[in-house]
DNA sequence: GGGTTATGCGCAAACGTTTGCACATGTATC
DNA sequence: GATACATGTGCAAACGTTTGCGCATAACCC
């Protein structure tokens, strides 16, 4: 309700002078003597006013919103996006307006759409997994073409041509390898994510790539799929990690390196002297387990900040077709699911 | 910028039709002909439109948004609230906006402002614990007033008469030493959180009454304070549980949990055997660690969408003075760090 | 055929701002 | 004392909707 808000029309009253002096008052205008701007400024205080956003917007026809879009809120790694995205953007003096879609593309469509009906001025977007269709990405495609930036981020997506920042999964993958080989590791698998995702993509090239340049050849087909289904996945990886006598793995993620971690232990095999593990973005389950899980940690906050902070860049350019393509490093954080140099 | 976007104007052009006709055949009113309000409907439809949201919220002095203060995203409560909220406001057909005050007080009063200057319809808050002085109830208590309902969770205040949803701590805390109680701890202390905050006191009264209803006596002083300290904290946590004799601990968090945990690990003292531990939470890290910590599980979602229920119920019926209050149950989660009764 | 009623639509004001233009003073210049 | 210019302020239109009221036209009744 917002009952008995002044307007600005109430001020002008107060003081016997127009609307339009107000206003310009209000925005220091220094075509209005210092006098009544003090005047102002000081009833405006008094009476706590402030503008009516919605007039505002719609004279200027600018909403002062950001739209965010990511899969889910519980993960910690997109609550560290969303605080770094929240950080920039309430910094500019900008509002953030957040939508969730559960990797299901057509709440995410929907999430979109809800965006673009609230004349948000630019998005951040982290797009549903499950994307074979483009109508998504058409949207995209439109939003910008009508001045509404995008920004994507995590995933990436080569048919749509527009900035994002994404995590350095390559290289992260490529570093983690090149420990396990230091200590001592040569038969190492990779336990897959979900293949349609570009990251998991990215990291499994990395793996192959970490394996190649360290010199250890034919493994580069020691992956193991990952399965919705955890008690198949669980009794199928068992004999995958004996019949190939793997004594090291990289992990698409910290929780499946939580779940090998698990099922190791179970059969008595120590981790990590046996079987060393690596797991993939810095979750903070993985310092609290027993032996803590070494892992690749993804830079998540910084996302966010870059996101922001380059759909700013777009918004302050709109001329310009610059597009900004960021991959930010990874840092491998060294715990006790991986050996240390001294055991070897 | 949203370049070309279709106004109501146009369509009435495209059709010659007025802009009332336009604008009441979008709301299916029914003086408008059927003929009309689906010629209207298909253009609207071809021509992507959708209502200019400033114009209307000016027009009907109403946003359609709700705000909303956490403490911070990267807490994994916080962010189960937020999805309790979202689903609710977004099935609402309401947005959400968002805002984080660090447990900083003028972080705190600063989003209050800048969500009310964005005529937000209603807000819901977990306040600041370091909330001294009044100055932010005040400005809730004005907010109220002037018609934009607030509604506080996770923290209690009685200085403020409003509707809140809070973790029944109390009895969460009385189910937590009824079961290291039937499970043979005699001696049992609780690991205090900040003091501030309302939680951390109605779980301490509760683990009181807990001893008290269950025949422990000269137990009610077996609390240790919190020390932000992390070292010094540790170091006389020690003294603390060995003088007295301790054999089962309620604390105020996950994180006391583990962090005790750690320290009776590395002094050898096993967990249950020797002592027992409960945390209070149910974050998801308790269920990680070795032993898996036992929990009284928050319902933090539900704590998130009744808040929204209860704020939209105010808008709904504004003229009514009813003052919700809602003490959802916990729910005890027994995992590795209680005995069994079998082990009795 | 005059009066009533129903149907379908348009006019114009309003919401609270911003801003191009104009206007009224005052001051300086020659 | 006319001209020019600077200073400070106001008028009114515009942004895109919604909505009370009124006006046609058509249909109906007796």
């Amino acid at each position: 309700m917002h009952k008995n808000r002044a307007r600005i029309k109430d001020l002008a009253e107060e003081l016997g002078l127009s609307t339009s002096t107000i206003s310009r008052a209000l925005t220091n205008d220094k075509r209005i003597s210092e006098r009544v701007r003090n005047e102002v400024a000081i009833l405006a205080k008094r009476w706590g006013y402030t503008k009516n956003p919605f007039a505002v917007n719609l004279h200027q026809n600018k909403s002062n919103h950001i739209g965010l879009i990511l899969p889910e809120f519980t993960h910690h790694f997109f609550s560290l996006v969303l605080k770094g995205v929240d950080k920039v953007v309430s910094e500019k003096g900008y509002n953030l307006i957040v939508n969730t879609h559960n990797d299901d593309h057509e709440k995410e469509l929907k999430a979109a759409h809800a965006l673009n009906s609230l004349l948000v001025e630019g998005m951040i977007v982290c797009y549903a997994s499950n994307n074979e269709d483009n109508e998504g990405f058409k949207f995209y495609k439109d939003s910008m073409q009508s001045g509404v930036p995008v920004v994507f981020f995590d995933r990436l997506c080569e048919d749509i041509k527009a900035s994002y920042v994404i995590t350095d999964d390559f290289n992260g993958a490529i570093s983690a390898i090149d420990h396990l080989v230091k200590t001592g590791c040569r038969k190492i698998g990779y336990l897959c994510g979900p293949d349609d995702l570009s990251t998991n993509f990215n990291r499994e090239m990395g793996f192959r790539e970490g394996l190649r340049k360290n010199g250890i050849p034919g493994n580069e087909d020691l992956k193991f799929s990952w399965d919705k289904d955890i008690e198949r996945w669980k009794a199928t990886c068992i004999s995958f990690l004996r019949d190939n006598n793997i004594d090291g793995i990289l992990c698409f993620s910290d929780y499946i390196a939580y779940d090998v971690l698990c099922l190791l232990q179970d059969l008595n095999i120590k981790v990590p002297d046996q079987i060393s593990i690596i797991g993939f973005a810095g979750e903070p389950i993985s310092a609290f387990t027993r032996p803590r899980i070494s892992t690749v940690t993804q830079p998540a906050e910084l996302i966010g900040k870059r996101a922001a902070e380059i759909l700013f860049s777009h918004l302050e350019n709109m001329d310009s077709q610059t597009i900004y393509t960021e991959v930010l490093p990874t840092q491998l954080t060294l715990r006790d699911s991986t050996r240390t140099f001294a055991m070897l």
